[in-house]
DNA sequence: GCCGTTTTCGGCCCGACTGTTTTCAGTCG
């Protein structure tokens, strides 16, 4: 089993925890939770890159020290490094660096002065009153141990965006009542528009002493006030998601934006930049001295440390302030560039609408193609279509599009891989397509190996053309298939097919990283929504978001382009 | 431990809130 980055991740961060306990040089203890980052963030593996003989301190916070510990961690599936520090600190007070409110100070007391190593310790200790009775612990301390406790394992996920959004609409409408108020605007990774968010930074500009935190903590949703002063309150929504609002004046408001925003290591940059010239980068602007020289736009802040304006997307410290240093930010891909959706299901198999109603829902949306594509045989819970149901359907196009003047509607098919590569429909009909859509909807055990060549296999049919929700993973429910992208990518470039970005907000998939590593290799992507509903034409958007978060222009999107030159790209022959 | 149009050594982002304190440490974002 070759050692995922996720796990090289994992055994850095609670190197960085533990070392941290034990009071080591806080700039060591950083250097690995940023190496963890950039490993984990890493579409390509590390076993790849290093049996491909790359140079793994070519990457951004890894050195000399940090390259050869996860090269003896692919090697060996061991660090003796972590097993060492283990030997005297036990591995179990890094679980308890999770709990909000214990950082590496406490943890390390509490387990000094009272024997504390997990989290079933802390519990009986918290409860029978012994932790209260620590220096620098109180009462109040102790009782929030508790509840945090309590919460501690029914919290963990992260909220899908598009749940997120359900919680914002209303919180945002509740925050504009409040006459004080002028601009509220929800900052943090859902600015970003990350896949899915921890919590929720929203932004308000009043004056320092209005009411707008009482306003706030008034909130019928609010569970719980965690914390509140003049300028940030957080709260807890009975839905769970924790609200962290921040009041400042407006002549701060571009400099808020930008901090609260994020992310963090992107604001670390930021600010880096700043000091460089000679400049204080906070919240409330950028200072020289204690001269304010900018802070009431965004734009004011990037000029003020060299760059351009960076999209909110691309903040994530993953090479922009480099590209936007030389003035080659991407020009992000827009809703409006999309001419088309090429994943739609109709009540042939597990959609809810009919061709006719799909198709002008398409047409409403100023699309000038969809494509129509429900699912084959073999998936036969959603009724899936053999060859005989599709050619049906293919003269019901061909009929329809006849009688439709302002849309195209492209015959495909959402054709399932079988287990050995091949394609779940016969050629005969395939031909008859415009172009199809393949995907895996089963075996997502196969090893590694096995489930790159399925796919691969399944590219050396001629009528192959896109690769469908490419990872099979579902955000929250479903880990991804084991395969190797990359290989994949490279393939499918070769072969003139191309990858999805599915815009589900269930799937997101390609994902972000993915895109960029597609786009990065020279592979073009299809955004499509998979849409089972009129209704869901509408989560293009999403798709939109992760798109540009993996810094696709319209120029990397096979959809943004005419139907002539679309068709030109999917006809491999 | 990483990094370098000042540096291969000496730096390494910055502020708010809480609780336990009599002036600040710890934690978080």
């Amino acid at each position: 089993m070759p050692v995922h980055n996720s796990e090289i991740a994992d055994a850095f961060e609670k190197l960085a925890d533990l070392l941290e306990i034990e009071g080591a040089n806080p700039f060591r203890v950083r250097a690995y939770r940023e190496g963890a980052r950039t490993v984990r963030g890493y579409p390509r593996s590390m076993a790849d890159l290093l049996q491909g003989g790359e140079d793994l301190t070519e990457l951004p916070a890894i050195g000399k020290d940090l390259a050869a510990k996860i090269k003896t961690l692919v090697d060996t599936g061991r660090l003796p490094a972590l097993e060492k520090v283990e030997s005297h600190t036990p591995a179990a007070l890094s679980d308890l660096m999770r709990i909000q409110g214990l950082g590496p100070e406490r943890v390390k007391a509490l387990y000094k002065k009272l024997k504390i190593a997990s989290i079933g310790d802390l519990n009986r200790a918290a409860r029978s009153g012994k932790i209260q009775k620590l220096d620098g612990f109180g009462k109040k301390t102790e009782q929030m141990i508790i509840e945090r406790l309590e919460r501690f394992s029914s919290t963990e996920q992260r909220t899908k965006l598009i749940v997120a959004e359900d919680l914002v609409a209303p919180l945002v409408a509740h925050l504009k009542n409040c006459d004080e108020v002028k601009d509220v605007v929800v900052a943090g990774s859902y600015r970003r528009r990350k896949e899915t968010v921890g919590d929720l930074d929203i932004l308000v500009t009043a004056r320092k002493d209005s009411t707008v935190m009482d306003h706030f903590t008034g909130y019928d949703e609010v569970k719980e006030v965690v914390s509140k002063g003049n300028t940030r309150s957080t709260v807890h929504l009975r839905s769970g998601m924790q609200v962290d609002l921040r009041v400042v004046p407006q002549a701060s408001y571009g400099a808020a934006l930008h901090y609260f925003t994020g992310s963090k290591a992107h604001n670390i940059a930021v600010r880096k930049l700043g000091v460089k010239k000679g400049y204080k980068v906070n919240e409330y602007g950028v200072f020289r001295g204690n001269k304010r020289i900018a802070g009431k736009t965004e734009e004011e802040v990037y000029k003020k440390v060299g760059l351009p304006y960076i999209p909110a997307e691309l903040r994530e410290d993953r090479g922009e302030i480099e590209a936007a240093a030389k003035r080659r930010l991407p020009d992000l891909i827009t809703l409006e560039d999309i001419r088309g959706d090429l994943h739609c299901h109709t009540n042939a198999s597990d959609g809810h609408h009919s061709l006719k109603q799909m198709a002008e829902a398409a047409a409403q949306r100023g699309y000038a193609y969809v494509s129509i594509n429900d699912h084959s045989k073999h998936v036969t819970v959603a009724h899936g279509l053999d060859e005989k149901r599709l050619f049906a359907q293919i003269k019901a196009i061909d009929k329809l599009n006849e009688e439709l003047d302002d849309i195209v509607i492209l015959k495909s098919i959402e054709l399932d891989i079988l287990e050995d590569g091949s394609l779940d429909l016969k050629d005969s009909v395939l031909k008859e397509l415009d172009f199809t859509v393949c995907a895996i909807h089963y075996g997502f055990n196969l090893s590694r190996e096995k489930q790159t060549q399925r796919i691969l296999r399944a590219m050396d049919n001629r009528h192959f053309n896109i690769l469908a929700h490419p990872s099979g993973r579902l955000i929250n429910q479903r880990e991804p298939y084991e395969f190797d992208l990359e290989k994949v990518i490279e393939t499918a470039r070769q072969h003139g097919c191309f990858l999805e970005v599915n815009a589900h907000p269930d799937r997101l998939d390609l994902n972000d990283d993915a895109c960029k590593l597609a786009k990065d290799m020279g592979l073009k992507v299809a955004l499509a929504t998979d849409a089972h509903s009129v209704a869901n034409l509408e989560l293009m958007r999403f798709g939109i978001n992760q798109a540009r978060r993996g810094w696709l222009e319209r120029g990397d999107v096979i959809n943004c382009l005419p139907l002539r030159k679309l068709k030109q790209l999917l006809n491999r022959k």
